[in-house]
DNA sequence: CGCGCGATTGAGTAATTTCAAATCTAGTGG
DNA sequence: CCACTAGATTTGAAATTACTCAATCGCGCG
């Protein structure tokens, strides 16, 4: 379980077995049935999550009550309200278990240390914000090149295990249309 | 103007005299003329522009032969085609001067010494991929949640100087709609 | 003055949403 | 094994939103 968590690390950097050690100690494991909330908008935001088996989602509910989803996170994610978490302000948005759901949980604190005292550590989370920056980047430009059919082809071939384990509809929250569109475009 | 980037960075970080020195001496000063490109679609990316002064789009160019701007950098901005930058492969956007332009140039390399050097700039980047990171991601729920008005009132909000500096073209192209929905808008 | 760029306006068209109803499916208890 | 229910998906039709294409307007600059 653990192993996972070092695998992962050691794509970007080598750890010795004291330094795994030490990473190890920042984190706290935890498991979450399906539906249940990780964070709750409004909550302050305790942890940033790391996945290490089931599935989440991020989701933002307006006013008329209808949920977007900013995002979806599986096996080896890391997954949190990035504002919330790093201001230490109210969450905006929740965290939610599409599956049952294994995690590891880093605090603030927690992240903190790790930059400070590992600067592979350091080095590592400057990756990982690099590629998720980039990541959105793409989605933004995936607004706006690209109709609702295309977006979904795109995600069909992002993410083509989505389509077996979560609902259209929730779908249909992530890519920006209703859901009653995404069954149109499906054909 | 190396007091600019000073300032800057001291935001976050503090720094000597001698570590700022290093700092500078990975940077390149550079200008360039409105509409001139320092990054076009196809080129590798040589480098990340630190934004003195000016003003800079970052577009990608669809096969139909429209534009869509990623992103817009002012001032204290840093900004390119990130992706391409990283992964030292082929730019998939532009980048373009809306004025004359002041920026600092610095490589991929300056930027890996930096980090590897100097921890503390780490640190900054760090905390630089985070807010963009977390930027996106609020651009991105801007889509989801907000339609055409809303998101030119959003970014009347966020940004009231670009509606002095910038065609509403651009501003259209930035936010996802045609120019005659723009104008339409506005009323 | 006249050119050219940007902004606006109008009209028709295409894409998407909304609301409503019908259909399908997996899981539950009898 | 079947009937039943809740959730998910699909379908239809009307309404809305945004796009496209075309024409016009406004203004700064040579």
């Amino acid at each position: 379980m653990l192993e996972q968590l070092r695998k992962h690390i050691e794509k970007i950097i080598p750890l010795t077995d004291e330094e795994f050690a030490f990473v190890c100690s920042q984190f706290t494991p935890a498991q979450y049935k399906k539906h249940t909330f990780l964070i709750r908008e409004g909550d302050r935001v305790q942890h940033c999550y790391f996945v290490l088996s089931g599935l989440l989602m991020l989701v933002h509910n307006d006013e008329s009550g209808k949920q977007h989803i900013a995002s979806f996170a599986m096996e080896d994610w890391w997954e949190t309200d990035f504002l919330a978490f790093h201001s230490k302000t109210a969450a905006t948005m929740s965290l939610q278990c599409l599956e049952n759901t294994e995690v590891l949980c880093l605090s603030l604190t927690g992240y903190q240390k790790l930059c400070n005292d590992l600067p592979k550590m350091e080095h590592f989370f400057l990756r990982k914000a690099n590629a998720g920056h980039i990541a959105s980047q793409q989605r933004i430009l995936s607004f706006l090149t690209a109709n609702a059919k295309q977006r979904y082809e795109l995600l069909l071939n992002k993410y083509p295990a989505l389509f077996q384990r979560v609902p259209k509809t929730l779908l249909a929250s992530y890519l920006g249309v209703s859901r009653e569109t995404l069954s149109r475009l499906a054909s």
